[in-house]
DNA sequence: GGTAAGCCCGTACCGGGGTACCGGATGCAA
DNA sequence: TTGCATCCGGTACCCCGGTACGGGCTTACC
């Protein structure tokens, strides 16, 4: 039976999601509790792997989970009219690009290390000639977040 | 007393980092223990606190902790000739570079997105004319790690 | 010699995105 | 009806770079 229904298992393989995610993610809130059977199994609609497919492009333009959510419960709850996706994906482009410079400052930065022919790092912090950044980069709190 | 040398928080103060952060590099391989008073408190040489300017200059360079430990390892074992840093900084600006590539590619599909006014990912992933990526992107296990 | 600041060590916790393991219950097909 | 795959829930663990807390000891200054 459960016509038309998915198992949590079917719907993990569908989205090419694992089982545990799946479970994760209603801990998180980013996908709703669906129906259960009588013994307490989950029975998924098969709109649930499109949700997920969302989810997961999200992330790939660089949301978080917590952003995700919001993305998603912006969309059901009342749907279009407010631009929300709008607003949100302009931020996230604002921070993309925040991040983008950050790696091309880290990128000169060793390209130059790289041209003076640095190779000790412990000897350049006592030369004046060495280009790396011993001090604090201007600016106070960058916190440049690389990873 | 304590001529010349420095104590825990002395050091910290000076190099503009967290007491526990200090205590922490210890744990990690990172920094020598140093002398103790004989009370057990730390006393530390004056080299130390460019020794964690340089530790900071480095994670500032993108490398991480466990990288930073071998870059400082491998400058004081055997002091320059092995070329230590200049392998390491020309595959860190390889990783650099690489995720460069992966944010640009973001900000180019966060850029169409917003060009094409979608406006509801759910909608969206129905439709045949928005840009975002719902399926994964072609090649497999790309895992990018933008963050 | 009193008192406050600083230090000791061990341990637990943060966020972000999951993954792994467990004993026990269910679903389904032969 | 039996056997096996799957699912349930709860909990613990992973990486990374720290930060916080607590109880007790040392150091420095007056």
């Amino acid at each position: 039976m459960t016509a038309g229904w998915l198992r949590t298992g079917e719907v993990a393989e569908a989205a090419g999601v694992n089982v545990q995610t799946l479970r994760y993610y209603h801990r998180r809130g980013l996908l709703e509790e669906p129906q259960r059977s009588n013994g307490g199994h989950r029975l998924y609609p098969r709109e649930t792997v499109t949700v997920l497919r969302v989810i997961k492009a999200a992330q790939r333009l660089g949301f978080t989970l917590d952003e995700v959510a919001d993305l998603v419960e912006a969309a059901s709850h009342r749907h279009g009219r407010d631009k929300g996706l709008q607003v949100r994906a302009t931020a996230k482009l604002a921070e993309v690009e925040r991040k983008i410079a950050d790696l091309e400052a880290i990128r000169q930065t060793l390209i130059q290390a790289l041209d003076a022919g640095c190779d000790d790092l412990v000897a350049c912090a006592g030369s004046p000639c060495c280009p790396l950044p011993f001090s604090e980069p201007a600016g106070g709190e960058r916190h440049v977040d690389v990873k």
